[in-house]
RNA sequence: GGUCCCUUCGUCUAGUGGUUAGGACGCCAGGUUUUCAUCCUGGAAACAGGAGUUCGAUUCUCCUAGGGACUGCCA
């Protein structure tokens, strides 16, 4: 039932920390064109490197793609039918490939220690060169194309450790290839060194295993970041040495710090005050925490549509885009070259939106652990609902509700002098004492607009000022300038806590 | 340094030879709200520079400048 010319895709992180909102968005793009095409998306942990390992790291992988409501297909832990899906689990099967390469003569054995190395790329720079292990310089190196052939098999024998190479071809040429989204990219293979395809440890490096892989799982499109660009060419040419199709590529431009140069890094976040991962992290070696988009109050469809908006976009003004919104829409051909800078203030917009979208009996459902926290016994569902109402169009996350509606349950703590000292003077204390014993007697029934009518009445009376007035009240009730609508605070608050917060007012403010 | 990629308001971007260069975030002003925020209206704000090609370049070509990535037995 597979049928060859259906599109499978993968996401190929390495678990050697926390996932990079850059790597999020690679993810995401994998994921919107799979869907798109009907195709499957398949998770692939890239652990060829033991020595960088970080424990938890892959489950945190995991656990971020799941909040970001993007599902696997294939993956370590459903399985599919081209497993394993880490490479560390697939370790037997690069060797006979790196063999393969060894046969045709696409490769060489190598037996430069890590020191050699260091050593001849020191020399070269201070010479003011760089090393490069190339046609130039491969003869002169420790290799089975520069040593006897006896000498290279005594040295296999006796079992001294060596990496294999790939050997770039001798004839130079331009290695020429279509990327879905840059168009035409072209490489001379003379520029190219021979990297290492198979490391002394027994593990293949990233680019053998790379190749094998997305064979071996009959990917069809390899999207990835574009530090990957560069070695385009060696993956093609590794295709055509093994007498393979080769994938369709498309390399993603990269995230840019929100201001000064280079890609989004982590000491960013912490600097500019927001998340660079989606999940809070803490490193296990040194305790380090850093923080994550869903414990800043992000909701996660915010996250995604905010991060498919940097490099991408629809053609037409719309920004808000749900899931299934962005599948429909999204193309790389309207994918940019450019980088992109991320603006946290955006981003706290779209959670805005998204926040405003919701209902005020699920943002209640969300707030209420909120109150917990802050040692507040949560009133019913509807009547927090109806709160939260009030204030929600004036913040951008669930946390920020408390800010604007800390007054509807407790009494003010202290009072803004600024707006005291403005408003509460002269006759105005005076005045609110008579308006508490108004609230306090009057027996209209105890709603907004009739007592907004009363007081009203009563401060053109006795020639009063207006905004002193309100102010005053709005003061006493929520203890600054600021909240929703003045009367409707009064009615929910009701006439005895009303009443109790004016006397602490003039208690606290002088009468 | 070398290789490759990129370049429209501060930022994200639309634009594919002829537009008053459009939108969004942010910013500013006015209005609404007897508060603040929201909201509404308006405003400031960009084609990196230079040569070509063309009747005409933001758009095509080249050069320069600037930015970015890569340059590991890391991915």
């Amino acid at each position: 039932m597979s049928n060859q010319s259906s599109v499978r895709v993968r996401f190929a992180p390495s678990p050697t920390g926390p996932l990079h909102m850059g790597g999020v968005r690679t993810a995401l793009f994998n994921y919107l064109f799979a869907r798109q095409n009907n195709g499957t998306f398949v998770l692939r942990i890239e652990d060829t490197d033991q020595t960088r390992y970080v424990n938890g790291a892959e489950d945190y992988i995991i656990e971020s793609l799941k909040w970001c409501g993007l599902e696997f297909d294939e993956g370590p832990v459903q399985g599919g039918s081209y497993g394993p899906y880490r490479q560390s689990e697939r370790k037997a099967r690069y060797r006979r490939f790196a063999d393969q390469l060894l046969e045709k003569g696409h490769a060489y054995y190598a037996f430069d220690t890590a020191e050699e190395l260091d050593q001849a790329r020191k020399v070269a720079e201070e010479e003011g060169r760089t090393f490069s292990y190339d046609e130039h310089t491969r003869l002169a190196m420790k290799n089975s194309l520069a040593l006897p052939r006896e000498e290279v098999d005594q040295m296999i024998a006796n079992g001294q450790p060596y990496v294999i190479r790939f050997k770039m071809p001798d004839e130079a040429e331009v290695v020429e290839d279509e990327d879905m989204i840059r168009g035409k990219v072209s490489f001379r293979t003379s520029e190219l060194d021979d990297k290492v395809l198979f490391k002394a440890d027994g593990m293949p490096t990233y680019h053998l295993a790379n190749v094998v892989d997305d064979h071996l799982m009959e990917i069809t499109h390899v999207i990835r970041g574009e530090e990957w660009l560069p070695s385009m060419p060696l993956h093609v040419l590794l295709y055509r040495a093994f007498g393979w199709d080769k994938p369709v590529f498309a390399h993603l431009p990269l995230i840019l710090k929100p201001q000064g140069k280079g890609k989004l890094s982590k000491r960013d976040g912490d600097k500019l005050g927001f998340p660079v991962f989606p999940l809070k992290w803490r490193d296990p070696e040194s305790g380090e925490v850093a923080a994550g988009y869903r414990e800043d109050g992000y909701f996660p469809e915010a996250f995604i549509n905010m991060l498919a908006l940097l490099g991408w976009n629809p053609g037409t003004e719309q920004e808000l885009f749900s899931k299934d919104e962005l599948v429909n829409a999204f193309s790389f051909d309207r994918v940019n070259k450019a980088g992109a800078r991320f603006d946290p203030e955006k981003a706290r917009w779209f959670n805005h939106q998204y926040l405003i979208q919701k209902t005020d009996e699920e943002l209640a459902g969300l707030f209420g652990p909120v109150l917990v926290e802050k040692g507040v016994v949560p009133p019913p569902l509807d009547s927090l609902a109806s709160i939260v109402g009030l204030v929600k169009e004036r913040v951008s996350f669930v946390s920020e509700l408390w800010e604007q509606s800390a007054f509807f349950f407790a009494i003010p703590e202290e009072y803004d002098a600024k707006v005291a000292k403005k408003r509460w003077k002269g006759d105005v204390p005076a005045f609110m004492s008579q308006l508490a014993v108004f609230f306090a007697e009057e027996e209209i029934s105890w709603k907004a607009e009739l007592l907004k009518e009363k007081v009203s009445g009563m401060i053109k009376e006795k020639e009063m000022n207006f905004g002193a007035v309100m102010n005053s009240l709005r003061l006493a009730l929520v203890g600054g300038s600021f909240g929703p609508d003045l009367f409707t605070i009064v009615e929910m608050l009701g006439r005895d806590e009303v009443v109790d917060r004016i006397h602490k007012a003039v208690d606290q403010l002088g009468g």
